[in-house]
DNA sequence: TGAAAACTGTACCGCCGGTACAGGAGGGGA
DNA sequence: TCCCCTCCTGTACCGGCGGTACAGTTTTCA
């Protein structure tokens, strides 16, 4: 009941952090048991196994990381009704959020389910797909309907372009992290964001003589 | 010896894919033993232990990836004396290389390390984050060559713009892999050849009437 | 207060990373 | 020819870890 979720809610935070610093194969459950303060019984009547935390863990990252996009996007569109000017903002907003991060972003878990695949099985694979496509989806919805109102400076595919955002994130934290520079994260956001200010906005051409 | 090095490659060619899907704590010393028809004793004459050979792995794979750029850009060097047609040239280039693998990208070293890296000491770190400051020195080296000749249309920071090189790379390569979708690594480096494209030529104003 | 939920404790298995060390095959130089 | 060096093999062992099994205990809430 409400105990019962507070102690999986816990391991879970445990899990996270230890698995976006040492990936899934280099983290331990004995190690999670001892942060927990939790026994080895314990753990293995919250989770069957490490698949299944795995599971939950990527599942949990996937409805948060969906629900902090909702917020930014939808604050957005709240201070204005042009679509390129609300993604425009929403993107801003996003890089603030990233560079507002104590430490830097810690890490993907999408990502790090990307380069363990061969050792999950079908459904998590599949719940990773999925979550890209989500972003996809998202992201190209946002983009279709700035191109009802704005035309494309250059012939590119909108799915694409909704790509390029996931991209621009997942790269911008292996840089970041790699780098030990937080900053890098959120500035690779607004260099995407540049990139999609001329996509769209007219050229100003300033008038001759 | 001669014998001895082909071992080693060999030891270091299993290594590197399974590595790629499965992390560097998901793969076992064991498994590459066997794969490789080498003894425990034989593997441990070889590499120290799984640090040494994360070390050897990595090394490997920053001097490949450096010796492809470079072939790449120095190709497209030689077919223009542009410096921007050349950059656009060589993006083009790499997207075919890409597009050409058989079964898409198999996975970056840089980003496994970079998720693995709370095991790793801190020579190992430093390599890689090396790795990347190389790569930005590289593509920023180029970018300032076209920024002698070609104004900025919009105020970029040429590092920045240099780091989304390697960031579309990474993170193409997480969507690629994560979709299973060979396609979207290349298509991922073409979109970015368009927006380094809008970012220096002039656009083309229809003349009015 | 009683049943279900949420654990603890103990004992055990097999795999894995790693260590230690002895020994052997094979080639190349003195 | 002999010896030494490189490149391994074989054997034995250690402790940690993922996972299983299951009995027993405490906590929670209806």
């Amino acid at each position: 009941m409400r105990k019962g979720e507070e102690t999986r809610t816990r391991i879970l935070d445990v899990a996270e952090a230890a698995v976006l610093q040492k990936g899934f194969g280099g983290t331990s459950i004995e190690e999670l048991i001892a942060e927990t303060g939790i026994t080895k019984s314990g753990f293995f009547y919250h989770f069957r196994d490490k698949n299944e935390l795995a599971k939950a863990l990527l599942n949990r990252y996937i409805e948060n990381d969906e629900r902090i996009y909702d917020e930014i996007f939808s604050r957005a569109r709240d201070l204005t009704d042009d679509p390129l000017q609300s993604f425009l903002l929403g993107l801003k907003l996003l890089s603030e959020l990233l560079s507002d991060l104590p430490n830097g972003h810690p890490g993907c878990i999408v990502a790090t389910v990307c380069y363990y695949e061969r050792l999950f099985d079908r459904e998590i694979q599949e719940t990773n797909r999925n979550a890209v496509l989500a972003w996809r989806r998202r992201f190209g919805r946002m983009l279709r309907d700035i191109v009802e109102v704005y035309p494309l400076r250059e012939p590119v595919d909108v799915d694409q372009l909704a790509d390029m955002v996931s991209s621009v994130l997942e790269g911008g934290i292996v840089l970041s992290k790699t780098l030990k520079e937080p900053n890098t994260l959120a500035e690779q956001v607004l260099m995407l964001r540049t990139f999609v200010k001329m996509l769209f906005l007219p050229v100003v051409v300033m008038p001759r003589g």
